[in-house]
DNA sequence: TTTTTTGATTACCTAAAGGTAACTGATTAC
DNA sequence: GTAATCAGTTACCTTTAGGTAATCAAAAAA
């Protein structure tokens, strides 16, 4: 009998946990939309967000900044502000998102729309 | 001036978060794509998936057949065995997880292929 | 009868994620 | 001078996810 061979394709994985890690966990997501929709200041998109902290917010935007999803700019000004606009780049994540989104909206109905 | 409305969306993400909780988290698409190449029986779910330990396989097994993705059947046999199969739904993960991949693949190039 | 294999469960522990709150330094308004 | 707003940092604590190892019950093999 032929030896039962688990293939393990774990390196085509590797990707997949990229993405989990930058869309993945509480936060990220929702300050990624809060930076889409327009807010570009610190205390703006703390607001924008309910009970998120400025420890969490200041951790995520530096990841999303790493991982070319943000930019950040010093304005030197009366008070000095600091904007975070979103790139390009970043909007090639709407399409996973809506994915996300679209498989979750159906799920909820096969769970719960029908027996 | 006309005061910023924070449009905050939040129940847009709802379905995203229920679709990263099934599939987020360490094992969780591991176990599936073992599953869907033919491991039925649980020390072969166990085995093809290094430092994958009984207690985790076994919770999540759990919350896997809760959202249809895999039934269970008891095999009333010499040794009573129990058989997990992927559900025809769970394959409409798949495109999902292709979306997740392939976004990671092209971010890898943009963070380390160009500068 | 002891060991092995099957499919698990339980108790305990560690590591990571996230939450709370105080504090810094600069500037502006009172 | 006092308070408030900006953009954070730091230290400490809690919660959750995951890991380790022992144990259970049934049955077959030695």
């Amino acid at each position: 009998m032929k030896k039962k061979e688990h293939k393990e394709c774990l390196s085509a994985l590797v990707p997949v946990r990229d993405t989990l890690d930058i869309i993945g966990g509480k936060w990220k997501i929702l300050i990624l939309i809060s930076i889409w929709e327009g807010n570009k200041h610190f205390r703006e998109i703390e607001r924008s967000i309910p009970k998120l902290s400025t420890k969490v917010l200041s951790k995520e935007l530096k990841e999303m900044e790493e991982n070319k999803l943000i930019v950040r700019t010093i304005i030197n000004g009366f008070p000095v502000r600091t904007e975070y606009t979103p790139t390009e780049y970043s909007k090639t994540l709407q399409k996973v998102i809506k994915e996300l989104q679209g498989w979750g909206i159906n799920h909820r109905k096969e769970i719960f729309g029908k027996g």
